[in-house]
DNA sequence: TGGTCGGCATGATCATGATCAAGGAGGAGG
DNA sequence: CCTCCTCCTTGATCATGATCATGCCGACCA
């Protein structure tokens, strides 16, 4: 493309609208009407793309946007005392970061991209101002937060009552969900996040992760090679995920 | 007191208006503006007190209101599949009660009084629309919902990297924390939840739970006679619950 | 081509907390 | 007063997953 129109053309591309946005039925807009879309198009700001292991924002910097994940993959991770860090949470496209920062106006933990990432930056006073005219984006704000708590507390009952079995297979279940309802397939999907993210996450050791996801190959329940994951046995998955009582 | 008002006095008693309430600085009104104080309190529903063991609300029935605790104390408990509950949250006065129902439209987990408590039931819409008219009331509930999922990510820390000897611990400066925040003594009070909630919220058998207990008292942490406790060292007691790395 | 380093797998041992089992304390109701 | 509960405590054993140790593989680079 010997094109002086290139850069400017990759930049146009950065500023893809939320009209033409694929992700626009998942996204904050979802309810809005197309006159409302773009009053809410108007206060989001494009970002350059993250290349992976690049910072969104830093723990404890000061609150000033949510940002919405257009491709990619993020982590939150929270580091408290020294040294001792926890996964909190990934992010796929379509997905709301930085909610967690409202409060005390500065975010909770550090967000990396896990690998290339664009993410539509929102500040957050004016996505309130807005919010105040278009009831539709208030209730889908709410929304967005309430699913993150209800998303939350299942997460808490994985780590308190789920054996490691059933942490890795819920782990795989969830994963492939969010992916068939972003439209990729469900069965076949390379991990963006290393074994050492995924224990962390789920509260195991790598060397857990790596034995159990062995052995549900041995199983036949996944072809696992590298960060390539093949689902044989969703049913199967799902089983073990629900299993009675950790017995 | 011969009074033929009597009736009427404690019906009274149960629409205190949140002028008036003591709770109100820590509340959702917390940063209104007396008149805009008045437009809230019109669209709260004061409730009966609910006796110890009573039921809120419902797992999965239709969410219509979110509450706030005006006086004791509520658990949440979310069952799936069959028989294995999970207590996800304990809820003091002041604090909102519901807000992860609006997502799905129904409330994820049954909510059961620990002891005699009353609350302010707040219908959503009225609330999503006064709202609209008042910045500073929707702000207030952005930040209870954000201050919620700041919570629940540190539960998750909880679960997923402290020891027993740490989550008891952590249970018990973060009461203590909460009951200083709302006037009480935070060294000396009692526990509306039993040993089994306590377990089953913090991911333990009740026999762990009893067993710490003894010996926090026996290293002089805490006195503990059945629901009645005295916190006698709230410094080592954080010590121990920030303990570096569960080592 | 050898060297190093990060990510992953696998084996051996160990520790934490669950589970099983039994019994005590306190309250409610006959 | 006794009895039946529920809630709590305490002891003994066991299992799950952490930890320690080692080695492999592929990437990147001198």
């Amino acid at each position: 493309m010997p094109d002086s129109l290139t850069g400017r053309r990759r930049s146009v591309l950065h500023e893809t609208r939320c009209q033409t946005c694929s992700l626009s039925s998942l996204c904050l807009p979802l309810a809005l009407e197309v006159q409302d879309m773009d009053q809410f198009d108007a206060i989001i700001r494009r970002r350059a793309p993250l290349k992976k292991g690049e910072t969104l924002f830093r723990q404890d910097s000061p609150f000033t946007s949510v940002y919405a994940v257009r491709s990619g993959s993020l982590k939150q991770v929270t580091t408290e005392g020294s040294g001792d860090d926890q996964l909190t949470n990934f992010y796929l496209p379509s997905e709301l970061v930085g909610l967690d920062g409202i409060d005390e106006e500065q975010y909770p933990g550090t967000v990396v991209a896990l690998e290339t990432t664009t993410v539509c930056e929102i500040p957050f006073d004016r996505l309130d101002q807005l919010s105040e005219s278009l009831p539709e984006l208030r209730g889908q704000l709410y929304r967005s937060m309430s699913k993150e708590l209800r998303d939350d507390r299942r997460m808490m009952r994985l780590l308190s009552r789920k054996t490691a079995d059933q942490r890795l297979a819920s782990f795989f279940t969830s994963l492939s969900d969010r992916f068939r309802r972003r439209g990729y397939s469900p069965y076949s999907f390379r991990l963006s996040m290393s074994r050492a993210d995924i224990g962390n996450y789920l509260g195991l050791a790598v060397e857990t992760v790596s034995r159990i996801l062995g052995r549900f190959q041995s199983q036949g329940l996944v072809e696992v090679s590298g960060r390539e994951v093949h689902i044989l046995d969703l049913e199967s998955l799902i089983q073990v995920a629900e299993e009675e009582g950790a017995k």
